[in-house]
DNA sequence: ATTAGCACTCTCATTAAACGAGTGCTAACA
DNA sequence: TGTTAGCACTCGTTTAATGAGAGTGCTAAT
């Protein structure tokens, strides 16, 4: 049951002229603009058989066409091209990326603000997951007689650290002991690994004061693991949605700012979703059926893998975001790869990138 | 030019009803509901009096009157009396907190949530400002042979890292010597000073591999330092709004989001009040003039000041909200005072500052 | 000073009519 | 047999008119 070449190219015409658009596309219109050699009734024609497969939606009778979820499907796999960015998009990527190459969470952010700038869309980036993070070494340092602070660094340079008030005091040779002892523990391992296992029964009966200062940290370092591995969300554009006609209701505005209110449930959805250029269109999304959502990713040292993304109405240009969207991403893993070819790479809540202090 | 008690009343009773219902209230209504003791038409003429004083206004003529900017002022001022949190409230207030007393960032990020679930408004906490906060130690660590963290610490326990990628290889005593050197160098200086001051010039011909290593470096510190300055600001129940009759229309509630999408000048909006509990109606905003705002301060140790704040509708439940929020800073005000003579009992439990490496 | 009474104003909801875009069908045509 | 012109029909949208309702502002009586 394929689709006629001519049956093809209608559906791109009204495929192209809703998104531009908003409104329901008639016959006369197609025939009008797009240049197809029928007449409109050979169109309507058309229309009606494409309907009754499913591509296309009529909202009353006396309507033009609306495209379909799985028009635009059909559109994204088979019929669009990719869209070449326009110099003054590419030299804008470039600049914007380049400024704040060695700070990695800033240029996180930076790509999600070009997304939503670009496309007039919603979008958002996300650091790299960390899970795979191995522990490179702990350490503990010394604030006051009182506080000290515990700080756990992985293999890719990755820096979380807490602020953490002792009830009793401890002792300089204490801290370094127990650093040690740490490091020695969990060294090489990656943090899922340790949050998972067991911790508390290795509590060594070693000297009294170590048993005590560990007992006071150990709960900490948990908690501080967990930082580690929560990946930062930026999301720039929200208001952008205000201006699209299907979002004048303000029902429909109200639904889509509340998704993303739910900033973990949210990091959690896009975290969950497959690596590489990832369109998924309205009803194919389990919520926000009236949306549709591309996501697609990034590498940092050809490791971690984080993640960037567009959320608009199924009504999209999923040509040009496509386009825009590898070209970004091919930029930001060239942003973070390894200068030279040493294995590990540098990636996460610090600053990361290429030579810091070479680019002054 | 005081206004009668009978004035008082009438008016108070109008902002009264105006806040419970925001519909133009009418003389009959007032008469029937609030026991004054006199007709409409008395009414009618106290309210055309008012109206005159700028108390109230008109939609149109035959509209009922509507409590203007001023009259909220007077009500604020004047007027409104200190409510008492329901036992629920107030229940909750302290189990939320409490549960996360040791992490500072969460604790603040809990206080906006509270403050926008109880208010059903949209709200805001951050961070306190770091402007006086002086340095303690500056530490440089060893990742791997290309790669450092930089970290700054200052004396109330704030951290903030960075890691950075060197162009040419360090030796452990060059980095150790530039962290002592350093901290030398800016101990006991606050952020703001340090940033100030010319830094360039004192880059001492010392050691060969040391100059070049701080070559290397100081871009970075000054970076780290303005991370450091950087308040964090969690905002809250941004789409609680649209459940409010103000904001049906799609343009207002757009302006309403768009305040908020730009967080850096939100938040300097925020710094710049005074302390204390703030309250800002309408015009007297130079932003936002259609929308009131409230802001409280809470304290650390004492010392360092936060902001959390409510921002909704000049028709508000000030005598709630603000009697909310001055529990509710005295509450956070009370977790963070430092534990002074009793150790507190929970092993580990007691980090009193905590600071997420990476950028805001 | 207060109040009852009443005309007047303005908004909002309802209804009806005219409009127009676009379809779907039929019959003619190449 | 596929294509096209023609035309009746449908249905949402716009415009205008109407009436109800709420509330004021004024006047005159108390």
């Amino acid at each position: 049951m394929d689709l006629s070449e001519r049956q093809l190219q209608i559906l791109q015409a009204i495929i192209t002229d809703y998104v531009e658009n908003a409104e329901p596309v008639g016959s006369r219109s197609i025939a009008k603009k797009y240049d197809l050699g029928v007449s409109p009734a050979t169109i309507r024609n058309e229309m009606s058989d494409l309907e009754e497969m499913g591509y296309l939606t009529h909202p009353h009778t006396s309507a033009g066409r609306v495209p379909s979820d799985k028009a635009y499907r059909l559109y994204v796999n088979n019929l669009m091209k990719k869209k070449n960015l326009s110099a003054k998009d590419k030299r804008m990527i470039n600049n914007r990326l380049s400024a704040s190459r060695d700070e990695f969470d800033r240029t996180i952010r930076h790509a999600a603000e070009l997304l939503s700038e670009i496309t007039h869309l919603a979008s958002f980036a996300m650091t790299p997951a960390t899970n795979e993070e191995t522990i490179s070494f702990i350490r503990l340092l010394p604030v006051d007689e009182r506080t000290l602070i515990l700080m756990i660094v992985g293999e890719s340079g990755n820096v979380t650290n807490t602020t953490l008030r002792m009830n009793v005091p401890y002792t300089q040779e204490a801290i370094d002991l127990l650093s040690k002892n740490m490091t020695v523990s969990y060294k090489g391992r990656t943090l899922d690994d340790v949050l998972k296992s067991e911790i508390i029964h290795d509590v060594g009966s070693d000297i009294e004061a170590l048993s005590s200062l560990r007992t006071n940290v150990m709960p900490s370092f948990l908690r501080t693991l967990e930082d580690m591995l929560n990946v930062n969300l930026y999301m720039e554009g929200m208001t952008n949605i205000f201006n699209l006609p299907e979002y004048t209701s303000i029902d429909r505005a109200r639904d889509f700012m509340e998704l993303f209110a739910r900033k973990d449930w949210f990091t959690q959805k896009m975290l969950a979703r497959d690596n590489g250029v990832v369109v998924t269109i309205g009803d194919e999304n389990d919520t926000m059926k009236d949306c549709s959502l591309i996501t697609a990713t990034y590498h940092v040292d050809g490791k971690l893998v984080g993640k960037i993304g567009v959320i608009g109405p199924t009504r999209m240009k999923y040509d040009e975001v496509t386009s825009i969207m590898e070209y970004l991403t091919n930029n930001l893993s060239e942003s973070f790869r390894l200068p030279g070819e040493s294995g590990d790479g540098n990636a996460g809540d610090g600053n990361a990138g290429k030579d810091d202090a070479g680019d002054k």
